[in-house]
DNA sequence: GCACTTACTTACTAATAAGTAAGTATATTT
DNA sequence: AAATATACTTACTTATTAGTAAGTAAGTGC
């Protein structure tokens, strides 16, 4: 049984998923706890805070899983990366990083600086992965791996979004071709 | 000089691609052009109305531009289309599909399905541009066109969005991994 | 010169937003 | 047994939202 406090992260990260940061309210949070709008500001000072709180928690998500995948080989731990994006699909959600991203500009700053924070954070270990893979010569690419990176990065978290509006499966498409991409030929 | 009509238009286009749809309001479109809220409603019945013709506008944008480029060789206008997707990026705008598709559960329906067949017409285009421009050798890959297509869309959509997010120069990394995914060897 | 339309403004409404101050019930500490 | 902390609720405030009803001033048609 979680905390309140941990329940109202769970269910405000799920609303900025679905709906987006700036669509999502305290009665939506309060309405599904069965608490009111108040007991909310009891453990967050304000929207801003909890947003921030929202990041981290994602962030603390991240750092375990690429803790797990530690001895996965480099494909592996990619293709666990792709598939950490597909799993925010279920419930008509798409990643932290294109719901936030998307409305940056109307974020309080502390949501910035620890959304700016968290992509380099993902940046920096698929850019460590890519080049040990290489070198490992368990993947190959022909570009950079930051341009790999950055390749892998934007094509899920656009894949998401467009899964929704889209009528086939772009998803499915990205994923493919991603994989496909870094895989080893002969 | 633009009618008021089509001013309202213009600047609510910017700032859904600067804010959101949900971030953005009637006091700031009154603002900018100097007029009342009042007045917006008497040229749009409703947000969803004046949403909805947002996407209408970018849509015959699109389809002049893509008959501008019908003479250019297959590898021309895919760099075009790549381009006009790079122009969203003044004024720290991203583009209408990224803007709207990450809040799609929370639009109105009528903006959900311009917005979905917006994305069909875009897809169906470039597809189209890619089988072509391959029959041709014009250009050259090695997956599906339906597949390079999303991976295009995908690719320009979210480098839009990291931008704001990331130190370093997503699009730019993007826009020459995708270029370069095309262009015929030797 | 009168009817009618166009393009607004003034003045408002009802709903919803985040946030707050004060009170309460339960458990824990001393 | 008294004091304190925890986890809320009740009741509210202030700001902002989209939207509306009624009025107006400047043209247009006849």
């Amino acid at each position: 049984m979680l905390s309140t406090r941990k329940k109202i992260v769970v269910i405000a990260d799920q609303l900025i998923r679905m709906k987006g940061y700036n669509a999502f309210s305290y009665a939506d949070i309060a309405s599904t706890l069965n608490i009111k709008n108040a007991a909310i500001h009891y453990h967050f000072q304000s929207k801003a805070v909890l947003g921030k709180e929202v990041i981290i928690a994602s962030r603390e998500k991240f750092k375990e899983n690429t803790t797990l995948w530690s001895s996965f080989s480099s494909f592996d731990q990619v293709n666990a990366f792709i598939e950490m994006y597909s799993n925010n699909s279920k419930n008509n959600c798409i990643c932290f990083m294109g719901a936030l991203g998307s409305s940056y500009n109307t974020l309080p700053i502390e949501m910035q600086q620890e959304l700016t924070d968290a992509h380099e954070e993902i940046t920096v270990w698929l850019i460590n992965v890519l080049k040990l893979g290489k070198e490992k010569q368990e993947i190959e690419f022909d570009i950079t791996a930051e341009e790999m990176s950055d390749l892998i990065t934007s094509g899920m978290l656009a894949s998401l979004i467009l899964d929704r509006v889209s009528k086939h499966a772009v998803l499915d498409n990205v994923k493919r071709t991603l994989l496909k991409r870094i895989e080893k030929k002969n």
